[in-house]
DNA sequence: CGAAACTGCAACTGTCGAGTTGGATTTGAT
DNA sequence: ATCAAATCCAACTCGACAGTTGCAGTTTCG
C-alpha cells in the first residue's frame, strides 16, 4: 500500500467533522479525533497545525460541499421553495454543517477565518436568487436567504424549540411536516419579494 | 448589613448568565463567574451544586423573564408582527437567552432540565397565538412560533450569516432593517395561517 | 453571651487535555 | 540497497480547571 497522505488527511477531516459538530471547538477532544480516524494524534499537528486550525479546515471543507450539493434550480417563487426544502432535507441527512456554523457563530462571532471566500459564496447565492426572482434587489435577496438558512440551520441547532412547539423533531413525520412548512414559508416570502420589486419598479417607472 | 443570601445568589446568577452566554457550558470558567460576581468560588457549590446545575438555573431564570417581558398584544396578523419585532428588539438588547438556548440545544439536545415547566410556557404561547389568530390550529400556531423564535434567536446565534447576507448585523441600521423584515415575515406568515384556517373551515363546513 | 449559619480567603488535590518529543517502523523513489 | 519522508507509539510536559478543605472573621438569633 502506497503512502496515501490524502487519505490520512481525509480520515482526520472526517473524524474532526463529527467530533467538532458533536461537541464544538471547546468540547471536542483531539485524542478522540485521532482515535476515531485511526491515525496518530501527532499527525493532526503536522497536517493542520492546531486544534483551532483544524476546526477552520473542517468548516471550510463542509461549506464547499453544501454549495455544490444544493443549487437553486428553475425560477420563480416555487424554485426558492424547492431550494429551501432541499436545504432542510440536506441538513437532516447531514446535520454537521449547521451545527458547526452555530458553534462558530457562538464562539467566534463575526471574526471568521476565510471570510473572503465565504463572502464570495454568499454573493453567488444572492445572485442565484436574483436570477430566479427577476427584479429582486440585493437587500431583499439577502434577507430571503438569511431567513431560509437561519430556519434550516436552526432546525437542528435548537432541537428543544422544535420539540416544544411542534413535537419531537427527530420523528420522520415531523421532519417531513417541517419541510413542507419551510417550503411554503420560502414560497410566500419569495412571492412577497417579487411583489415588492414589481411595486418599486412601477413607482419609479411612473 | 444583614446576611443577604438572595443578593449573593443573584450576583452569582447574573455573572453566570454573562459567562455562560459568552462561552457556553464548556468554555465557561467557574473562577471567572466567582470573580465577576465578587463572590467566592466555593459559594457556587453551596448554592447550586455544580457547574452544570448552575447552567440549568441560569436558563430557567432567563426563560422566566422573557415570557413576562414580551407578551402578544392585540389580535390579527399585525399583532403577531409586533410580537416578532418586540422579540427581536429584546434579543438585541439582551442577547443572553438566545445564545443560552443555542448552547443548550447544541450540547444537550432535547434532553433538557425542567422540561415540564418549559412545555407549559410553550403551550401558553401557542394559546396566545391562537387567541390573536382565531381559527388557527395548534400545529399552525406551533410552526409559526417556531419560525419566529428561530429567526430571532438565530439573528444573534449566527452573526456570520447576517454579516454575509445583509451586512454586519451589529450596525444599528442593520438591526432596524432586520426588525422591519422580521415583522413583515411574521405578518405574512400569520396571514397565511389565517387564510389556511378559513379555507379548512370552509371545506369542512360545506 | 454563645451556638449556628454565612462568608471570604487561600491553598490544595486530582484530573484532564493540548501540544511535544524521540525513537522505531514502514513505504516509495532512485 | 539505501535514503528520505510518512507513520506509529508511548511517554512526557505543562498548564488549566472543577471541585474541596480548613480556618478565620461575621452575622443572626435564641
Amino acid at each position: 500500500m502506497a503512502w496515501d497522505t490524502e487519505r490520512t488527511r481525509r480520515l482526520l477531516l472526517e473524524a474532526a467533522t463529527a467530533e467538532f459538530s458533536a461537541h464544538g471547538p471547546d468540547g471536542a477532544r483531539v485524542d478522540r479525533i485521532a482515535t476515531q480516524a485511526g491515525v496518530n494524534k501527532e499527525r493532526i499537528y503536522q497536517y493542520f497545525g492546531s486544534k483551532d486550525a483544524l476546526f477552520d479546515a473542517v468548516i471550510a471543507h463542509e461549506l464547499g460541499e453544501v454549495t455544490a450539493d444544493v443549487p437553486i434550480v428553475g425560477s420563480g417563487p416555487d424554485a426558492i421553495g424547492e431550494y429551501a426544502a432541499a436545504l432542510l432535507e440536506r441538513i437532516v441527512a447531514r446535520p454537521e454543517l449547521g451545527r458547526l456554523i452555530a458553534w462558530e457563530g457562538l464562539v467566534r462571532g463575526t471574526e471568521i477565518e476565510g471570510r473572503d471566500e465565504r463572502w464570495r459564496h454568499c454573493r453567488d447565492k444572492i445572485a442565484a436568487v436574483q436570477a430566479a426572482l427577476p427584479g429582486v434587489d440585493d437587500r431583499q435577496a439577502g434577507h430571503l436567504l438569511l431567513t431560509i438558512v437561519t430556519l434550516t440551520d436552526g432546525w437542528r441547532v435548537f432541537p428543544q424549540l422544535g420539540a416544544m412547539f411542534v413535537g419531537d423533531g427527530a420523528r420522520p413525520e415531523a421532519q417531513e411536516e417541517r419541510r413542507r412548512e419551510l417550503r411554503a414559508v420560502a414560497v410566500v416570502l419569495a412571492e412577497r419579494a417579487v411583489a415588492d420589486a414589481a411595486a418599486a419598479s412601477a413607482a419609479s417607472g411612473s
